[in-house]
DNA sequence: CCACCAGAGCTC
DNA sequence: AGCTCTGGTGGC
């Protein structure tokens, strides 16, 4: 008697064993039956039953073989089972965002090409670091790079630029290769299609590319590899630039990590080293303690506008360029509190202090998005004096309109990414005399379409992160970034107003990364922090299954950490990731599907 | 009489 | 988490 194993998505993760008359080749898609509905899943193996293993439940036949051909190319089904216990997100969970829908969702034949023969040439297989602050410089190696590859990948941490760096190629190579869609659906089956079955030469796309079924795959690029765009920020939490190195390797394919700060992994592991650090002129540090005290309406908080800002700003207008001041609060204030009792309105669902979004008369949660009215009056102790602390865009916009001259627009813009493509036509025509543009962090990458003389961070110390060990370092990218980003930073300055100006990792932006990691990581290994363990964050599904967890975990001989704030939350450090999935796997096995299963995110560096 | 929806119940 | 089955509601 036969069993197959097949992995279905799903948040468990144990594969399924089914009865099977003939053997089924592994990576297959078969159809089965699951609950009371039918679902799809691949072939992990087929073996002889093992009676004893398979008694606990009653197993059911395969109902239909769906390939003929295995579905995933290559080396890339390794990846997803690699990916799937690295992550702890089980294989499952990983297919479903790597696939497009029509695969995993209908029983339609897909038609398949016959896997290739190895006829690979087994070239000896780089890794190479690239870091620099110039975009041109990098892209221009990237071609090098891909001269004579057979079959490469081109990750980026944004679609535009992937668009960008396709288009710039030379025709004949981009006859041969494909631009990989940003977003599911049809395009991304065809896309899929194309991919799986023509004998293409290369795939550019954003993070989402790494998963394109090549064939043959001898090179890939992950440009700005220390991007946030790479860990994906639903289920399952997942970091993409990991995975594109561990495809390299299973692929025996060159992997080039390039960008212009390394993450921390990268920087240990290459022993990087740069002296790449901007013109003294380009970069300023203000104290908002000196701040002029601006009064905004119901607002608390003074907002911290320097001198130094209004100067710049001013300098920067007056020769038509486009000033950027960026805040990554958004709404009027980043807080309401109660004057009476001094408690902060906090949301109903998940208790996090709300944001006031002053234009709707609302108040949104930041972690949730729970929306409310704004409260009359102090839920805890019925105080009619609500005001606002820590003021957001809305709250600084009016002053930004006051300072631009005629014909020069200001721009308050919430949500980069709603706003497409026509939009952005329209706000980089509306600037074509310079003018100011508020936004959050997303604003960013406005640089490679404006002209954009001066940037400010009003409250760089603003730290609005989940995790807090890696703020530091999302804060110093981000403002690297703005030093270099887009064709117009020749001659930009940039501002970094703050509590406790050029101290701290603001040094590293003065003196570069080099500098900024040597003291980041001293820290972090006297904390046990990652790039020196992982780090686990667990978010059980009950208070019953939290318990039940801590102490799994203590059984182990691990230490969990119980943060006691979101109350269902387990922080544990860990050097390796083998004990800590065999300690979690009893809460990931199908039989417990009706009790929930807990969320994992593993952070690496 | 049946179309539609919310809630229950199940998962190798 | 899906997915289907169930039973109530309401439109005609």
């Amino acid at each position: 008697m036969l069993c197959c194993e097949v992995v279905v998505p799903g948040p468990w993760w144990n594969g399924l064993t089914y009865s099977t008359d003939s053997p089924v080749a592994p990576g297959l898609r078969v159809a089965v039956p699951l609950g009371r509905g039918e679902r799809i899943g691949i072939v992990r193996e087929t073996r002889d039953l093992n009676e004893d293993k398979e008694a606990q439940f009653t197993l059911r036949p395969i109902k239909g073989v769906l390939d003929e051909y295995p579905i995933f190319p290559g080396r890339l089904w390794e990846l997803f089972e690699w990916g799937g216990r690295a992550f702890l997100c089980g294989t499952g969970e990983l297919l479903r965002i790597a696939s497009p829908s029509s695969i995993l969702d209908s029983t339609e034949p897909v038609s398949l090409m016959p896997p290739m023969d190895d006829l690979q040439v087994a070239l000896t297989p780089e890794e190479l670091f690239l870091y620099s602050c110039r975009q041109e410089e990098r892209w221009l190696k990237y071609t090098d790079f891909l001269e004579g590859k057979r079959g490469f990948i081109v990750l980026f941490p944004e679609q535009e630029l992937a668009r960008k760096f396709w288009g710039d190629l030379p025709k004949a190579v981009r006859n041969e290769t494909i631009l990989w869609p940003s977003q599911g659906g049809k395009r991304l089956s065809a896309a899929w299609n194309t991919v799986r079955n023509e004998p293409l030469r290369g795939v550019v796309g954003g993070p989402g590319a790494v998963f394109a079924p090549l064939r043959y795959v001898d090179a890939i690029i992950v440009d700005e590899e220390s991007s946030g765009a790479y860990r994906t920020y639903t289920k399952p939490l997942v970091n993409i630039r990991t995975l594109a190195g561990k495809r390299a390797r299973l692929e025996s394919a060159s992997l080039l990590l390039s960008g212009r700060v390394p993450s921390s992994r990268v920087f240990l592991r290459g022993r990087l080293n740069s002296s790449e650090r901007p013109k003294r002129e380009s970069i300023r540090f203000a104290g908002i303690k000196e701040a002029f005290a601006a009064s905004l309406r119901g607002i608390g908080d003074s907002m911290p506008l320097t001198s130094a800002l209004f100067s710049e700003t001013g300098l920067c207008l007056s020769s038509g360029r486009t000033v950027l001041w960026l805040l990554d609060r958004k709404g009027y204030a980043g807080e309401i509190a109660c004057e009476d009792c001094g408690s902060a309105v906090r949301c109903r669902k998940c208790g996090a202090s709300v944001v006031w979004e002053e234009k709707r008369g609302r108040t949104r949660c930041p972690s949730c998005g729970e929306l409310r009215s704004m409260p009359e009056e102090c839920p805890a102790c019925r105080g009619r004096l609500l005001t606002g602390k820590r003021p957001g865009l809305e709250a600084v916009f009016p002053v930004a309109r006051g300072l631009v001259n005629e014909g020069q627009p200001a721009l308050l813009l919430d949500d980069l990414k709603a706003t497409g493509k026509r939009r952005l036509r329209e706000i980089t025509d509306g600037l074509s005399r310079g003018g100011i543009v508020l936004g959050t962090r997303a604003a960013l990458s406005l640089c490679d379409n404006l002209d954009i003389g001066f940037i400010a961070w009003l409250d760089a110390d603003a730290e609005v992160r989940s995790v807090a060990y890696q703020a530091k370092f999302t804060v110093f990218s981000m403002v690297w970034e703005s030093i270099w980003r887009g064709g117009s930073a020749d001659g930009r300055v940039v501002l970094l107003q703050s509590r406790r100006p050029g101290s701290g990792w603001q040094r590293g932006v003065a003196q570069g990364w080099s500098a900024f990691w040597k003291q980041e990581l001293s820290e972090r290994r006297e904390l046990e922090l990652p790039p020196f363990s992982y780090l686990f964050e667990i978010k059980a599904h009950s208070a019953e299954q939290k318990a039940e967890i801590l102490a799994s975990l203590e059984g182990a001989r691990m230490n969990p950490m119980d943060p006691g704030d979101p109350p269902l939350v387990i922080w544990l450090s860990a050097t390796s990731v083998v004990p800590v999935r065999e300690a979690l796997a009893p809460f990931f096995s199908i039989a417990r599907s009706r009790r929930g299963f807990p969320g994992i995110c593993v952070w690496i560096d």
